[in-house]
DNA sequence: TCCGGGGTTTTTTTT
DNA sequence: AAACCCCGGA
């Protein structure tokens, strides 16, 4: 028997002005949530301002920085809620738990990765990859078929993404497949067949898809009591940002990791759901009301944008959304614009043409953006910005690790870190002359065999060198050097040096920018000494480009509007506002146009004092469109715009 | 049986 | 840009 004393530690002065920066909804909901609270944030409310002061006020009481998880819906925002927080406090808040869910579970996962099956060193694979693997699987047991059963077998990417959905029906196939394509279901057994094996195969291959990071971890908190214990006694308040974006398994992680605490600080705007289509679920925010104890803060009081803009804003909100009126606080500012232009040509000058314009009256470049939804409409715009001399940087289009000379070099990485992934063997055993999809395959299923008994994947390169041509010394020769290194970059200039920058010389017309892609790569490794947490640093990354913080040039930003999430420009172009083209095809012939209407609405709030929504006067030219446009009366957004609330232009 | 060249098709958004 | 299909040749 011994007596405890409680020694109170006396938390560091804060200043004691800090929260004038807030308006009163702000700093009541900072100061006044307690246990289970949720801001429902309004567009340009200051949101990412509250959390950044939710952590200021928690390490104001003396909360400490590692007992505070913060889960974003990206690794910048993370990043910038951090660097204010710090400025604010004074404090060094590296010990904080903080990005995206996906990157937050990886870091979970890699200590605790045996308790549900895996090694530590397992490696992730990215949609593409799990494509590839989902091929590989299928093909398989449309081998052991009947021939004519193979037409009833769903492409890869359709699996994958039947698969993905199970994360919100929680491992109910047939309604995954519903909610896919209910006319699959008669195929339910082939599917059933198929997705269970690509899970074996992942175990087998200790690697994990996107989603196994999030149910993993879920699985992890529910089966094993000791990590959750550990866990939930660490994270005293957990934070949660884009809420409304978060999917059934996240949202579970949240109520598991919050269960010896009971502190959840949830940021969210139902309007702004826009990823739905990955498994986004905006019921999640109900759900969390629901719970008796829960507090709500509103925050509709409107930053960036003018008055004239707002209101246009509170005209189109989205019909299924909790029903707001934001309040403007900036004065009238100049009425949005409509723009009508004969065809995306005249489209793309009439943006270049008044970029230059609002240029010349004193705006950079970097406070201009072009927003569209899909990738296809930035290839305009790109050749009139470019040949006008107009810098301009791209969010969106193909990210940087997709790119196939990336994904090769990366492919040697993962292989070093994790013998067992065929996806990755596949795709450099292919590089070599003579290598086709089969006898890379066999190499895969070679290397696992040795690997697991123990032999070095040397000798399995010879088992299967031996029965074919010699097409793969030079594969084992690399292999062989490469045995020692350690450092990623090291690996990195030594593929390049020994045999890939020829490869890319030999195999693409553009060798030389792939070339120097390679070698950014090599730059971005060179701040790595771990391996592990390079390759886990760039598969989970959203956006390459930004990490290395290159955007603090003066460039007009082009962007899908998914990715324009969360920031804000004070002119902003939305482009190609056809039916068809947004609202995209697909989802008027599906009608799923409420995600649509959100989409809008979120462009639109991008903008602070200038708004242009162009659109052309005969609508798409996608050649697919007309059939569903017939059917899609009133889904032409430009109609729903109230006359007395824009200005109209024709080019 | 396997590889690879040549030609064709692609419908969205992405951690 | 890359995935898919078809077919000639090894």
């Amino acid at each position: 028997m011994y007596k405890v004393k409680k020694y109170k530690l006396v938390p560091r002065a804060v200043p004691q002005n800090i929260y004038e920066k807030l308006d009163e909804e702000q700093q009541n909901a900072v100061l006044n949530s307690e246990g289970r609270s949720i801001i429902i944030a309004g567009p340009g409310s200051g949101k990412t301002r509250v959390v950044t002061y939710k952590i200021v006020h928690l390490i104001s009481r003396g909360v400490s920085p590692k007992r505070i998880l913060l889960m974003t819906f990206t690794k910048a925002a993370a990043k910038e809620m951090i660097a204010r927080a710090r400025q604010v406090t004074g404090r060094d808040l590296n010990e904080m738990v903080a990005g995206t869910f996906h990157s937050v579970c990886n870091l979970f996962l890699r200590k605790y990765a045996q308790h549900v099956g895996y090694d530590n060193n397992f490696t992730i694979l990215d949609r593409d990859d799990s494509k590839d693997l989902m091929r590989l699987v299928r093909s398989r047991v449309l081998s052991r078929m009947p021939a004519e059963m193979k037409k009833f077998i769903p492409h890869p990417e359709v699996l994958v993404s039947i698969n993905s959905y199970m994360m919100n029906t929680l491992s109910d196939l047939s309604a995954a497949i519903k909610r896919k394509n209910p006319m699959l279901l008669d195929n339910y057994e082939i599917i059933s067949e198929i997705l269970a094996e690509y899970s074996i195969e992942k175990r087998k291959q200790n690697v994990m898809d996107f989603d196994d990071l999030l149910v993993n971890t879920l699985r992890l908190l529910q089966e094993k009591s000791r990590v959750k214990e550990r866990l939930s006694e660490q994270f005293e308040w957990i934070l949660v940002d884009e809420f409304q974006d978060t999917n059934k398994v996240q949202y579970m992680i949240v109520e598991e990791l919050a269960s010896k605490h009971g502190n959840i600080f949830v940021v969210g705007d139902d309007a702004q759901s826009i990823y739905s289509f990955r498994g986004a679920r905006f019921e999640n925010v109900e759900d969390f009301i629901n719970i008796p104890g829960t507090r709500i803060f509103r925050i509709q009081t409107n930053y960036r944008s003018t008055q004239s803009i707002v209101e246009l804003v509170n005209a189109l909100i989205p019909s299924k959304s909790v029903p707001k009126v934001l309040k403007a606080i900036r004065s009238d500012g100049e009425k949005p614009v409509v723009v009508k232009t004969f065809d995306e040509e005249e489209q793309a000058q009439f943006v270049g043409q008044r970029i230059e314009e609002l240029v010349e009256e004193g705006m950079r470049f970097s406070d201009i953006a072009v927003l569209y939804r899909t990738h296809k409409f930035s290839m305009r715009i790109e050749m009139e910005l470019a040949s006008r001399g107009i810098p301009y940087r791209i969010l969106s289009g193909l990210r940087f690790v997709e790119l196939a000379h990336i994904k090769d070099v990366l492919a040697f990485l993962r292989i070093v870190l994790n013998p067992l992934d065929a996806v990755s063997w596949v795709r450099i055993a292919k590089l070599f002359e003579g290598v086709g999809d089969k006898t890379a395959s066999k190499l895969a299923d070679t290397v696992a065999r040795y690997v697991q008994s123990g032999v070095s994947y040397l000798d399995a390169i010879d088992a299967v060198r031996s029965s074919r041509k010699s097409a793969l010394s030079k594969l084992r020769e690399i292999l062989e050097n490469m045995k020692d290194m350690e450092s990623p970059s090291e690996i990195i200039d030594f593929l390049m040096d020994d045999f890939y920058e020829e490869y890319l010389s030999y195999r693409y017309e553009d060798a030389d920018e792939r070339a120097q892609d390679v070698r950014k790569l090599s730059e971005l490794a060179s701040r790595y000494e771990n391996l592990e947490r390079f390759i886990s640093d760039i598969t989970t990354a959203e956006n390459v480009e930004s990490e290395e913080g290159t955007n603090e040039s003066d460039r007009v930003t082009l962007s899908t509007i998914h990715q324009a999430k969360g920031l804000e420009w004070k002119a902003v172009f939305v482009i190609s506002v056809n039916p068809g083209d947004f609202p995209n095809a697909i989802a008027l012939r599906e009608g799923n146009l409420d995600e649509e209407e959100r989409l809008f609405y979120v462009a639109i709030t991008r903008a602070k004092d200038q708004l242009y929504i162009v659109h052309q006067l005969f609508g798409s030219a996608n050649p697919y469109v007309e059939n569903y446009i017939k059917f899609s009366k009133g889904m032409n957004f430009i109609d729903r715009i109230p006359e007395n609330l824009v200005e109209f232009w024709e080019t």
